[in-house]
DNA sequence: TGAATGATGCGCT
DNA sequence: GCGCATCATTCAT
């Protein structure tokens, strides 16, 4: 059997049910097909943001020129900029009009680690991209990046999948109302996925 | 080991 | 003018 050619995930994996597509998206590889070089990442940890009915939504106070995107056709790269210095990536989900998008919160680095590296300045390999902010930094994405089409050739999730043993659920981290909802969904066994309070690992 | 805080700029009420 | 889907650092225990 011919090795598998890795494809893209296309816009119906987007245009479905948000949590189900945040689980999904566990194990999947992200790719960014930056001006410095290919970049690639495992995502490993992920956070739903589900019509305007969630407060901790964006789109809690409806259509607004920021997020805008949300409501727009799913498989788009939403890019905002917060707290004065970081960036967050999210991946539209749903049909349009319905605004709704999956926050990346943990990636391990596969490949363009040198990059990731250079554009992050310090800390271990599976610190590197263990954050939202951390994420878009490593990664250089910023307001330049928002809008893009997940199935177009410079940002885009590969439809292979190295899936997790293990996914854990848990309330979103960062957020104060609408905190009580478990729609926050990683890899238990990742070192790059955050973890809470008991749960913190040991130190080798 | 964990809590508190400063940095820093923009969107929105 | 306030609060924010954060992070690194400082301080307390």
């Amino acid at each position: 059997m011919a090795p598998n050619k890795s494809q893209k995930l296309t816009r119906s994996f987007y245009n479905r049910d948000t949590l189900t597509v945040a689980r999904e998206l566990i194990g999947r590889y992200i790719i960014y097909r930056s001006v410095r070089g290919r970049l690639s990442a495992r995502i490993v940890e992920v956070e739903a943001y589900i019509g305007e009915d969630d407060p901790a939504c964006h789109a809690a106070c409806g259509p607004t020129e920021r997020n805008r995107l949300m409501y727009g056709k799913p498989g788009v790269a939403y890019i905002y900029f917060i707290y004065g210095m970081y960036h967050c990536l999210n991946f539209v989900t749903e049909r349009k009009g319905f605004p709704a998008a999956v926050l990346l919160r943990a990636a391990e680095p596969i490949s363009g680690i040198e990059i990731v590296r250079a554009n992050s300045s310090h800390g271990a390999e599976h610190a590197l991209l263990s954050g939202p902010g951390k994420f878009c930094r490593g990664f250089g994405l910023t307001l330049a990046q928002n809008g893009l089409d997940l199935t177009g050739t410079e940002l885009y999730l590969e439809d292979r999948c190295d899936p997790a043993t293990e996914i854990g659920v848990s309330k979103r981290i960062g957020i104060r109302q609408g905190a009580e909802k478990l729609w926050r969904f990683y890899d238990a066994k990742s070192d790059a996925a955050s973890q809470l309070g008991h749960m913190r690992r040991r130190r080798v």
